[in-house]
DNA sequence: AACGTACCCTGCCGGC
DNA sequence: TGCCGGCAGGGTACGT
């Protein structure tokens, strides 16, 4: 599901339940996926945030806990059958789902990320200052891959999936399999711009609750940023660019469903 | 470095 | 109605 935008709402919407609360137990049955979970257990949480699409609490005696949701995973204030892991606060229990089980958590010392390999390596965040245009321009001439992998690899923008990369794409009005290295200073600028601009907004409505319903917000709420999108699940549909007279395709980019407009975002 | 493929899981949808 | 293949917001580990 959980993209940057509904990774920072389900952020935020858990800040206040966890804030200056200990956290008595973390209770459930895989060890492997859901690591040193005990050593959290007694301790108070003092600060949440958020790096790319990982959540990360900061807890009493210098440690960490950082989650990462996959494709499914997300948080819940009542019970639900696809609980994988019950956080037991001093006057609630929060539900962690995960009904493919992508997701994962780790507790460790702060800051000591060697085991999560891709925190190491990624890009700034692209709703902070870090995310300059140079910084964008430089790494994306480093690379002869397909854009929509770069963005997707979370190496030189953190954050963004397959929904938002496509959104940013079309935004910009480039097509989804032009080389990174390829792409001119104006169309860098355009797609620099988009990203900040999509996601602000997805942010800003709660993130995309697609048909399937497996993101919600934890109280069982919608996004609403779905109702936005121009390319993500549109095929066949009408390009919305005005004076467009294309129609979304869909195709396979890096392993993933990629929509585009095959009029306005030219190879 | 850049691809391709398989894999980790479960649920849902469309076609037959 | 029922079964079955295909597909899904993510990421890693392989191979060539």
């Amino acid at each position: 599901m959980p993209e940057l935008p509904e990774v920072e709402t389900t952020r935020r919407i858990l800040e206040p339940h966890l804030l200056g609360q200990t956290i008595l137990r973390l209770e459930h049955t895989d060890p492997a996926r859901y690591r040193r979970t005990e050593l959290a257990e007694g301790r108070k949480v003092l600060s949440t945030s958020r790096r790319g699409k990982f959540i990360l609490l900061e807890l009493e005696g210098g440690l960490e806990a950082v989650i990462h949701l996959g494709m499914t995973g997300g948080f819940r204030f009542t019970r639900h059958r696809h609980t994988r892991l019950r956080v037991r606060l001093e006057g609630e229990t929060l539900y962690y789902i995960d009904p493919r089980r992508f997701g994962k958590w780790w507790v460790v010392e702060k800051g000591d990320h060697d085991e999560i390999g891709l925190l190491g390596r990624m890009g700034p965040e692209p709703l902070s200052a870090a995310f300059t245009l140079p910084a964008f321009k430089q790494h994306l001439a480093q690379t002869s891959r397909k854009i929509k992998e770069v963005l997707l690899s979370q190496e030189s923008v953190a954050g963004v999936g397959n929904i938002y990369a496509d959104e940013s794409l079309w935004m910009s009005r480039i097509h989804p399999q032009r080389p990174a290295s390829s792409l001119k200073p104006a169309e860098i600028k355009r797609l620099h711009e988009a990203i900040k601009a999509v996601l602000e907004k997805a942010v800003r409505v709660g993130g995309s609750t697609l048909s399937d319903a497996s993101y919600k917000q934890p109280s069982g709420e919608s996004g609403y940023f779905q109702l936005e999108h121009n390319a993500y699940d549109k095929t066949d549909q009408p390009c919305h660019r005005p004076g467009c007279r294309g129609k979304i395709r869909k195709i396979v980019v890096g392993g993933r469903g990629t929509h585009f407009c095959p009029n306005c975002q030219r190879l």
